[in-house]
DNA sequence: CCCGTGATTTAT
DNA sequence: TAAATCACGGGG
């Protein structure tokens, strides 16, 4: 699902204002089994509960005291699977972002990193737990194929190195070449 | 390189 | 109740 997710497009409509971009660069964590997945070993706590829902729920948590880091929820209920969006092409609400986001110093900057999108798009809690399938603020735009083909790579994940074996998995996923990508694998 | 920042989790 | 942890970003 996480490679699915790229190139499609995540919107949030903001006092009827779209803030919308196509998703280049995405994270999978794979339930119980994942060490670096908050859900690993079935862990189900106020934080977590939301990774236990179904596919298509919004997952938004505080990291590191600062930064709001989006997740979309992929499997069915009780399997708490879900894709973190690492980084987006900004394609509507460009002026809206960069309001947000005043230490960005050019448009590839604005959403180049889950906390740069976090804060580029206005999530906080208040956006966890959402049913994007049904809600008309926040959801994602699907397109059967995408208008421009694209490569993708494939490499270890950010950020995870307590995750022991499972911090090695090739489960960061981006747009080759894409210039709003959070950083290059080498 | 280093550090802020605070909810969540886990250890006493 | 207290301490450690942490799916990051910005500034030197």
């Amino acid at each position: 699902m996480a490679l699915q997710l790229l190139g499609q497009t995540l919107v949030h409509v903001i006092d009827g204002q779209r803030i919308a971009g196509r998703i280049v660069e995405t994270e999978a964590y794979l339930g119980v089994e994942d060490k670096a997945a908050h859900s690993f070993g079935g862990r189900k706590t106020a934080r977590t509960q939301t990774m236990y829902r179904d596919g298509g729920t919004s997952y938004v948590f505080l990291n590191y005291g600062i930064h709001h880091l989006f997740n979309i929820v992929v499997a069915k209920e009780d399997d708490p699977k879900a894709v973190l969006i690492r980084a987006v092409e900004p394609t509507e609400g460009l002026e809206l972002m960069r309001a947000r986001r005043p230490a960005a110093k050019s448009d590839p900057d604005l959403c180049s990193g889950p906390g740069k999108v976090g804060a580029a798009y206005g999530f906080d809690r208040s956006h966890d737990a959402i049913d994007m399938v049904t809600s008309d603020s926040l959801f994602v735009e699907l397109k059967k194929a995408p208008r421009v083909p694209f490569e993708i790579v494939t490499c270890t994940r950010v950020g995870i190195d307590y995750a022991e074996e499972w911090a090695t998995a090739p489960l960061r996923f981006y747009i080759k070449n894409n210039p709003h990508i959070s950083r290059r694998a080498e």
